[in-house]
DNA sequence: TATATTAGTTAGCCTAGCTAACTATACGCT
DNA sequence: AGCGTATAGTTAGCTAGGCTAACTAATATA
C-alpha cells in the first residue's frame, strides 16, 4: 500500500469515532456536529448568505436551509434582510454567541486529549496537509 | 481559535468533498466508499469475522451485516464457516481480488493529485497524527 | 444442567447529505 | 418597458451510512 493510500485510509477510519464523540459533547445543547460547524463558521467569519454558507461548507443550498431552520428553532441564529429582497443573511443571536463560547470551552479539553502526544508543529503540518487536499480536490 | 480547533475544523471540512469524489470513481463497480473500505481491509489483512470487522472499522455489527450482504450480492466477497457454528468468516472472492487491484490502480492518480504539493514526509507526519488521534479517542 | 455470553440478523430509526423542481426577485438586452 | 435569463432560497422526496433494541442460535461457564 502506498503512503497516499495509507493516509486516506487513516483519514476515513477516524471520521465516525470522532464525530460520534463530538456529538456526545454537543447533546446537551441539542446540537449535532453539522449544526455546530455552521455555528462556528458564523462565529469566525460573521453573517453569511445561504449561498455563501453552501460554498464555505461544500454542501448544497437545501442542506443549508435545513441547518438554518434547526438553528433558528433553537434560537441560536436568526435571519435578517440582505442586499436585496431575495437574499437573507444568517447571523448568531446573542444567545447563540454565548452558546458558541460555552461549547468551544467544552470541546477544548476533548481536542487536547485527542491530540495528546502530538507536537504543535505536527498539528500544524497536518492541518496544512488537510487544507492543501481541500484546495486540490475542490478545484 | 486554537490550533487544535483549526485542525479538527479542517479535518471535518474535507470529508464530504473527498468521499463524494471517491464515490464517483467507485461508481462503475457499483460500490460506495464504505463498501470499498471493507474490501480494502479484507485485501490488506485477509478474512475476518463480522465482529472483527466491526472492531477494525469502528462500526456496529448490524452495519457490517449490511455491508457484507451488499458485497456478497456483487460477488466481491463470500462467507465461509468459522471456528464454530456461530462464526462466519468474510473473504474476498477471486473476482473480488481482481476488482480491488483494479480499483486501487484507479484511485492512485486521484490520491496523488489530491496530495499534489505535499511532501512524502508531510504525508507521513499527517498519517501519524491521524493514527494517534484514532488511538486516543478509541481508548 | 441452567444461566450467561457471544456471533450474527432483523426491524426500524436517524443524521446529513443529495437532486429536481419550484417561487420570487433581479438583471441584461433589445 | 418588457421579456428572457440568472440568482436566492424553499420544498419534496431520496440515499448512504451509520445507529439501537430486540431477537435466534450456538457456545461457555458456574
Amino acid at each position: 500500500m502506498t503512503i497516499e493510500q495509507e493516509f486516506f485510509n487513516q483519514y476515513r477510519l477516524m471520521y465516525r469515532p470522532f464525530i460520534n464523540q463530538v456529538n456526545v459533547l454537543l447533546e446537551k445543547y441539542q446540537l449535532f456536529s453539522s449544526q455546530w460547524a455552521l455555528l462556528r463558521l458564523l462565529k469566525d467569519k460573521g453573517s453569511h448568505t445561504f449561498v455563501d454558507i453552501a460554498n464555505f461548507m461544500f454542501i448544497e443550498k437545501p442542506s443549508v436551509t435545513r441547518l438554518v431552520q434547526k438553528l433558528v428553532e433553537l434560537g441560536y441564529v436568526e435571519t435578517v434582510a440582505g442586499r436585496d429582497k431575495r437574499e437573507k443573511l444568517v447571523q448568531l443571536t446573542a444567545n447563540g454567541e454565548e452558546i458558541v463560547q460555552e461549547i468551544q470551552a467544552q470541546l477544548k479539553p476533548f481536542f487536547e486529549q485527542a491530540l495528546a502526544g502530538v507536537s504543535k508543529q505536527e498539528i500544524e503540518i497536518a492541518t496544512q496537509v488537510l487544507a492543501n487536499i481541500c484546495a486540490n480536490i475542490n478545484r
